[in-house]
DNA sequence: CTGTTAGCGCTTTCAC
DNA sequence: GTGAAAGCGCTAACAG
């Protein structure tokens, strides 16, 4: 049985008030407070928050809803995500939604009801019906990474689209003509890149064939059948666009299997540049995501709304994003 | 301001003992049941955790204290603990450690004032003294994946030194005699695989130079620079013994980067088995973790010393771990 | 600056 | 099976 603040009242011979004064650090007679912290070490006392919470209604915990742990993505933002919302002294109650809706919009009950100060969520679904309960019970709300297609929530995230544009200029710059994309179908990111991508070839005037389109799941296995795909056409592209982490590594992992090379038998651009691309060879054309700043614009979008009670109109922060060159493209 | 159960005590006329009593299970009339579930759909009312927790001094949450959210390794293994903690109604309140120690220590503190019912950690320390305010506390513990010197808690892990002797007889038995090794040198993991290769080589009465064995950290580039050490010697060995999931990733990047094949230049045996290596030739050997069961186990036995109030000396569970069969490895 | 008091939303005796 | 009342550990008026 630990410590409260009663004991502390008990040996200190001080209120609860000046105790509780003391512990949100309000100003206290010196001799008191060497009193109290003497009291706190001796008896090994910790704020019970959970008491606190009920009656300030606050818990200093803000959920995150996370399509899934498992990816590696996800640890690679939520690192910052959780350093950011530390500063802060908030923690994270993580909830994975293991890419299941159905799961989704269970955490997001689980969440109200650990009356969570704010969620972040990096969505499953495409649409916002999921977060209702969380709206209502006036809970702050911010997206991260991917946005919903039917509801106006804060989101921070990049430009997908323009930076799969911006991408391509690369390609085209160097004079690629049959330029081929893997990208997912489903998902908000994928729509987005393969959006942009077809931008850019229209805008180039350049036709993309139905076979040069490979549209598939966010995955590994995804990039790896897919670059098999597009290799083994009679008609080769000369480059290809992987819209996505996982994409690129399956894709990568194929052409060397098959023994091709790159830049020489296929000119590359990926997206989600990642610690492992910095030592392959060749060194892939990359379009870096800001994952830090992105993690901490997302917590301060719902530390604002979360004290400042702000009831502001949702925003959506479209951040840039960087390309990392390489030597994956062939001058045509 | 949510519904509280003042509210449904007000629409349903019925006592806050017998809602309370619904809410948890109890028997109610069936009139005073339908009542009341009708109250709390009109109302959208979700039990409030945080009173609660309040009173029964439970939070049905568990505080997970990880070495570093960025590795892939920690959602691979998180994702089967948060699947069975949900499966027990409990959540997870994730904090990163960020392979900081001091980090670590505080987060312990802050997972008491949050009053979890438990922790679970994949600890950056190899000591305990960290973990000794929760003890204290009389919060159960499990250790996952990584065990302390001097301290005993409650452990689940794959049995690290025998497993890696265990994947050396494949090299042995197909007569490699020059194995060299990669491996961390300040981690649990990486000191116990170390240990179990040395074993191997020793029983088999097999020497290895100092050269051989290639001590590093925890990271990609640790196993690429290792590799490229390695392959870089005179002397070369037949086969390397890669120790962890970054070091293996790393070394089959320097490989293919130098343009060397395995098996037939080099022969390989690696840990921790990951989707990446079943698309990757050659397939390389593998010692593949039992995640699922160590996420599940550490869950079960948390669960009980949480529930049973079990006060029973700790146990410390090896798992045993599984050889994947590839093509890495050349018949000498 | 300090102390007294009420009460956050819920569970839990204990009568009935 | 139900209700009245007490209280979990803390904060937040308010008065002194």
């Amino acid at each position: 049985m630990p410590a409260t603040i009663r004991d502390i009242k008990k040996q200190t011979g001080l209120s609860l008030a000046t105790i509780s004064k003391y512990l949100n650090g309000g100003n206290v007679l010196p001799e008191n407070k060497v009193k109290i912290e003497a009291a706190i070490k001796d008896l090994h006392y910790e704020v019970n928050e959970i008491a606190r919470g009920l009656v300030t209604n606050k818990t200093r915990t803000v959920g995150i809803l996370v399509y899934s742990i498992e990816s590696p993505f996800s640890g690679l933002i939520l690192t910052h995500v959780g350093t950011a919302l530390r500063k802060h002294g908030y923690g994270m109650l993580i909830a994975d939604s293991c890419n299941d809706e159905e799961i989704e919009a269970a955490n997001v009950k689980y969440l109200i009801s650990k009356k969570v100060d704010g969620i972040i969520v990096i969505p499953v679904a495409s649409k916002g019906d999921f977060l209702l309960p969380a709206k209502n019970a006036g809970i702050p709300i911010v997206l991260l990474d991917r946005s919903l297609t039917d509801a106006q929530y804060d989101c921070v995230r990049i430009d997908n689209r323009k930076s799969a544009n911006y991408a391509m200029k690369e390609l085209l710059n160097k004079n690629h003509k049959k330029i081929a994309v893997i990208a997912s179908e489903k998902e908000y990111t994928g729509r987005e890149r393969y959006n942009g991508f077809m931008d850019a070839m229209r805008d180039a005037g350049l036709d993309v064939p139905k076979e040069y389109q490979v549209r598939g799941t966010h995955s590994i296995a995804s990039g790896y059948n897919g670059m098999k795909q597009l290799l083994a056409l009679k008609d080769k592209p000369t480059a290809v666009f992987m819209s996505n982490y996982e994409i690129t590594l399956g894709a990568m992992l194929a052409i060397n299997e098959l023994g091709y090379k790159s830049p020489d038998d296929i000119s590359l651009v990926g997206f989600d540049d990642q610690i492992i691309f910095h030592i392959l060879k060749p060194q892939v054309y990359m379009i870096e995501q800001p994952l830090q700043e992105m993690g901490e614009k997302a917590v301060d979008m719902l530390m604002k709304r979360v004290t400042d009670g702000s009831l502001d109109n949702p925003v959506e922060i479209a951040l840039a994003t960087r390309m990392v060159q390489g030597n994956s493209i062939k001058e045509m």
